[in-house]
DNA sequence: CGCTTTTGACCTGCGC
DNA sequence: GCGCAGGTCAAAAGCG
């Protein structure tokens, strides 16, 4: 979290130095600065009227260019009047730039301010969350072994996104009979995603957590909550509504993102002849979560995952990055807020908004535009958009008439293709993600071009599909040992996902993992708030009550483990998250 | 044996 | 009210 808004604040940093018209998309405070430029220089000519903010290196040249051109057909005395003025000009605006740069500090130590105290709230918060677990789980000896290591966690990392309270081992008919044990679960988990969410959008955690003190909204369930008017819906579960669809091209049946899921359902849709499949997290039990898969009926390569809902519990690593991503988006979709520096986990990316029209051309015949009901933003993870899809614009008309029919979409790709493409043992599954998916440094507000750097986190975070265990070749263990050398946010990944193998339980493990992320600043350059606290959603002791194998980091989510088929199976904790 | 997947049936919302 | 489509349930089958 801190690392998001130290982020911004260095790409505004050195937005002064450059490009300040970045600053226009990163900070609005900026955009409201700009002006004063224009005021202290009334008689500056046009050029120099521009919302632009040169940064002190641009003065010389625009002001040389406007030299030149003043100087063309005048007398000497005009031009010594007119090269004094624009001294005079030039003064100004360097003082207005230097006003500026100090407007900017300002506001990042406000920024900083307020990180501050979200942070000393999300751990206050977290402390009661925690406080509360512990007196419901003195029952049970296993809750109470989590709440320890919840709370070790709590002085070891002071930041995570939650703890795992349920006892995953229990059966349906234990579930049903304890019914006050359950209660008493939903209640940590909305604690839990109180705190996730508190993340992303502190002032509206008191909304967010709201949903989460249902079960599983079942249809019937949502269909109780769905009296009241559109907005009101809205605000008070906006995790049940709001949906996240995940445009991205890959091989595979399902989408990695690093979660646990269980097909409970297929149905044809009208309009495609893919069937769409209905995935439920199998985490938790109490996980709210589900997602649809389905093919894109014009280009069967593109897969399109529809994320419904907030998991209600601690993410594996791996499937952190897309879960806050687009828990992120969601909550840019739910807020209404048109900038990504208000969702630090968006930060970087290129937001596409469309209103009601383009949301139904962008998904003809795919079926997915029932999703109308619900509001729905759209991340194309893919390269290189198909025709269809015409988002790639920006669009700052965010869509003000009923929510529900909202459609966003956000651009996660590059314009070149195969950003973040991935070959790995001679499979070419592409990978979706972008570093800045993972919350790389992204100055300015772009998004990075493709690298082997930018590649090779995904190459971690992706559930291998290939049917035969290869060994790492030789040119990926030199990319990854680039990636590793060159970026202290993956070696901080890599640090904790070592840690989250080997030691298991073991505490030393967990420091080095610390060492490794607080030594070296990572959050510094991480601009992603739920990436960030998935580094940190460590939990050593908590990972063996997990279902399925080491559910905080698969090991098969590393090149070198064994790999598994693409299916859905509990055993790979590969898939999709939200 | 336990878990997941499959698949037909059922429920619900929405448009006409 | 009816039909359609989306979404979910649950029994059966499959798999390790």
């Amino acid at each position: 979290m801190e690392g998001s808004l130290v982020k911004e604040k260095r790409s505004r940093d050195e937005d002064i130095g450059g490009v300040a018209v970045k600053k226009d998309k990163t900070s609005a405070a900026v955009v409201v600065v700009v002006p004063k430029v224009g005021d202290k220089i009334p008689d500056c000519d046009n050029d120099d009227m521009k919302p632009s903010s040169p940064g002190i290196k641009d003065l010389s040249s625009t002001s040389n260019k406007v030299s030149v051109k003043s100087d063309t057909g005048r007398t000497e005395a005009e031009c010594s009047l007119a090269s004094s003025s624009r001294r005079k000009k030039q003064d100004d605006q360097l003082e207005s730039a230097k006003a500026e740069m100090g407007e900017v500090r300002e506001e990042n130590q406000r920024l900083k301010m307020y990180l501050n105290r979200i942070m000393k709230d999300y751990q206050k918060l977290q402390l009661q969350f925690y406080h509360t677990v512990g007196q419901d789980s003195n029952k049970s000896p296993v809750d109470h072994q989590e709440q320890q290591a919840g709370e070790e966690e709590i002085e070891l990392v002071s930041l995570t996104l939650g703890r795992f309270s349920g006892d995953s081992k229990r059966d349906d008919k234990g579930k049903a009979s304890s019914s006050s044990h359950g209660k008493e679960e939903e209640k940590g988990n909305a604690g839990l995603s109180l705190a996730l969410d508190y993340k992303f959008e502190a002032s509206k955690s008191e909304v967010d957590d709201e949903p989460l003190q249902n079960p599983i909204p079942s249809s019937k369930a949502l269909k109780t909550t769905d009296s009241g008017g559109d907005d009101e819906v809205l605000q008070q579960n906006p995790a049940k509504k709001a949906r996240v669809c995940v445009r991205t091209r890959c091989d595979t049946p399902t989408m990695i993102d690093g979660c646990q899921w269980r097909k409970y359902g297929q149905k044809i849709a009208k309009g495609n002849p893919c069937p769409r499949a209905y995935y439920r997290c199998t985490v938790a039990q109490s996980c709210p979560v589900r997602k649809q898969v389905q093919r894109c009926a014009q280009d069967m390569s593109i897969l399109i995952t529809t994320y419904e809902g907030t998991h209600n519990h601690p993410l594996p690593m791996s499937a952190t990055a897309m879960a806050s991503t687009t828990c992120a988006a969601a909550s840019m979709l739910l807020s209404g807020s048109t900038s990504t520096s208000s969702h630090p986990a968006l930060h970087g990316l290129n937001v596409y908004l469309s209103d009601n029209s383009k949301s139904k051309f962008y998904l003809p015949n795919t079926s997915l535009s029932a999703a109308l009901s619900h509001p729905t933003i759209t991340l194309d993870l893919n390269s290189t958009p198909s025709p269809s899809f015409p988002f790639n614009r920006f669009s700052s008309a965010y869509p003000t008439t009923s929510r529900y029919n909202t459609s966003t979409s956000l651009s996660f790709g590059s314009p070149e293709s195969n950003t973040g493409l991935l070959t790995y043992g001679g499979s070419s599954q592409q990978q979706p993600y972008t570093k800045s998916l993972i919350g790389s440094l992204n100055i300015n507000g772009r998004v990075p071009q493709p690298t082997i750097e930018n590649s090779i986190y995904p190459y971690f975070m992706q559930k291998n599909h290939q049917r035969n265990p290869v060994q790492p070749l030789p040119d990926t263990i030199a990319a990854a040992t680039k990636a590793i050398t060159a970026d202290p946010n993956f070696r901080s990944a890599l640090a904790e996902a070592l840690t989250s193998i080997i030691g298991a339980g073991n505490n030393g493990g967990g420091d080095l993992a610390q060492k490794l992320k607080w030594g070296e600043q990572t959050f510094a350059v991480n601009g992603n708030i739920g990436c960030g606290s998935s580094f940190f959603n460590k939990s050593p002791s908590s990972g063996g009550s997990q279902p399925g194998s080491s559910i905080f980091l698969p090991p098969n989510a590393l090149p070198f483990s064994t790999p598994k088929n693409a299916s859905t199976s509990p055993g790979d904790t590969g898939n999709h998250s939200y």
